[in-house]
DNA sequence: GTGGTCTAGACCACA
DNA sequence: GTGGTCTAGACCACG
């Protein structure tokens, strides 16, 4: 999986990373247990620094996306919690988002439309969930 | 209508503002046409600096979404253009919080009941809409 | 209050300074709302680079412990959720730590006093505890 | 006895293995005086490298839990000094704890049930003590 | 002035 | 060779 930063973006690069790496995990680019590359190797491909990749993978360990293991590298988690509840942060940005899509002019079923499209690249339902393993907020 | 500071978020407070502004007329909590509340009025009403007010008020009147008016001060857009697409960043965002609800385990309708629950708070199709009066984006 | 760095330890700067905090939230000597010292005071105070009580602060806020906030620098949070249940991670330490104890001939009744110890130097039932606001595991 | 790894776990792999042998002995699943697996055989056995089964050894060895003979091999320590104190650094962790339950609202009745429920499954007041073989702090 | 991000380069424990 | 920690110094957005 390749990652690409946005150049003048002002999302921090260690979150893009971040980003596409959880994208991906949703739609099969990395598989349950795929390895990822190591700190260093990541951080050479994109031309960033290694601290940057670290904080990447951290982050993406901590919220319970990614296992770190000194034998294995960095893998991704094979099984997530089923959480069928959007964080309050995710849900506020959602009503945002709405909310401009409404001033636009945008319908209801064209906003849904749009969620259908990506929830057409993700992997079906259940792909991911097996036993108990929180994702943190 | 009355802007509530969330304390330790991560959001900055100049974009607290334009996005509850934003909600508001989404709303009709503000309606077209209707006048805002001085810089300085409403920097001391939530109590902080009219800078970070001045801020948010010029970021609303470059994406269009309130006018400033030498005489009458600044106004709520009266009609807004229909664009029936989301901005990229928008659409981006959209991408992102659909992978990390698949990854939770949260199915399309449920998904969709969220956004039904959101449009269902803002007010009916073409409310706003009018004479062309593009949004930057 | 006062940061004491252990020299030789094993456990990390950034967790050294997390830990001292936590038990001082616990203990009153840090109130609730407090502020606490900017990252670059803090660092200069011990003498370590201020990206290590970056990382720190970072850490406490992620946990819920403190807020950060760009108006008001750094608090410790007012009010804490009611979890009742120690993490698996803690409940296993524990058993470590009871076993090495039965290993030294340590009973019941001796260990016992040492929490006994530690929670009387802690704050009264109920002193931190408030609207739902939860810690991270 | 049987050593489980945890997958993803902080605890390095030589000192889990350490842990759950001291677990063993306090809880009777490891009897005084009997013999423990090779380093070569258990490392076989659950699949990592002999040199991390050594540390754990060396370890368990200079820690005093285990007796290394060139005739018999390795097994565990007949008679266990009583030393009715904790190390400094379980003292120190105890203390992180205490403080960590507290502010999570846990009451010191909740958390001393916790520590009996781990002493129920240890063995019984002066099952392995005996003639005074200090433990290496 | 504040927290937050990033870099380049170093060192360490673990495996 | 791996992830993790730390440093010294720089830059940025927010307020």
């Amino acid at each position: 999986m390749v990652i690409i930063l946005q150049d003048g973006s002002d999302v921090p690069v260690f979150k893009q990373i971040r980003n596409q790496i959880v994208v991906g995990i949703s739609e099969g680019k990395l598989l349950p247990g795929e390895k990822l590359p190591t700190v260093r190797a990541l951080a050479e491909e994109i031309g960033i620094n290694s601290m940057t990749v670290n904080k990447a993978y951290q982050l993406l360990k901590q919220e319970g996306y990614i296992i770190t293991d000194k034998r294995n590298g960095v893998r991704v988690r094979e099984k997530f919690a089923s959480i069928p509840e959007l964080s309050p942060e995710a849900k506020e940005q959602l009503h945002q988002m709405v909310s401009e899509a409404r001033i636009r002019g945008i319908t209801r079923d064209e906003f849904v439309a749009l969620v259908d499209e990506y929830y057409a690249s993700s992997m079906p339902d259940g792909y991911l969930q097996g036993e108990y393993t929180p994702l943190l907020e």
